[in-house]
DNA sequence: CTTAATCAATTGACGGGTCAATAGTTGACT
DNA sequence: AGTCAACTATTGACCCGTCAATTGATTAAG
């Protein structure tokens, strides 16, 4: 009776450290923040968005992808113009040089996605990847 | 060619993900963040210790845990005074409440923990656990 | 036409984390 | 003794996220 959630809570611990551990390592191999790439990379795919579609495919608060935006727009990564149809809406979109960087920092993300999942087999990444959908969907579903 | 770091990247993916949408849900159900509740947790055992030993023990910055300490004794949960013995460390403990308290906080999470794990077999657990633990190990030989 | 509802984006206040600088204490060495 | 190095705790500045309130634009209804 020592250890009330040990053997189960350990798995919680774990994520969370491995959350906290990653982060930091992640920024510093590849000069940028997870979620700063998270929304260059959408940009790459599709050009020119609205922030909410953004947000809806980075998963962050709105007024954090406005603030990454603003401040990546200063640093000449992205251009933000209103929807000349609907002036609420800001579209975004990278620019040349925003185009050219994030090719670099795909690259360094890819290196760094080998070396955590470093000597993990196929199959153990689909088994670990469907474990992980699994706690993704009973999280979701826990109520308050 | 379309995703270059799809099928890898989503385990990052997804760890992030659960990160993200556990920590909120965390702190509705048992009413207190993870990082205090460790906090408490590490007092509950140890009866009295210093912040560098929570320190270590929660893993987050020092600058941290003075100041959820500082809250927490605010709150009546947690009572700090200097080691007699040297007035650099001070020693932190639980009221009584305190540790009437934590109780409650722990039972709340131990039925967190088993909803996050709900479907999991004894097998499927420590397997993800033994994956964690090599996907942390990587995580830390990770240079910059 | 004007009013109300809705929606995107922004802003401010806050929680929680980091790092870097500082204050205060202790111990060791000359 | 006195100085210097090492160590704990604290503080301030900053990053990143949330929520709540606000602004500006659009649309729908009377």
């Amino acid at each position: 009776m020592s250890n009330l959630c040990s053997d189960e809570g350990k798995i919680l611990y774990q994520l969370n450290e491995i959350f906290k551990q990653i982060s930091p390592k992640f920024e510093k191999c590849t000069g940028i923040s997870q979620s700063r790439l998270d929304l260059l990379h959408k940009l790459f795919e599709v050009d020119e968005t609205s922030q909410t579609e953004l947000q809806k495919a980075v998963n962050i608060d709105s007024a954090a992808v406005t603030r990454h935006l603003k401040q990546l727009e200063g640093k000449g990564m992205v251009t933000r113009r209103k929807n000349p149809n609907d002036n609420r809406f800001t579209f975004v979109s990278l620019t040349d040089e925003g185009r050219e960087r994030i090719v670099s920092f795909r690259k360094e993300k890819e290196q760094f996605i080998t070396k955590v999942l470093r000597d993990f087999s196929e199959e153990e990444q689909t088994s670990l990847s469907n474990m992980l959908s699994r706690i993704q969907k009973n999280v979701k579903d826990i109520q308050y």
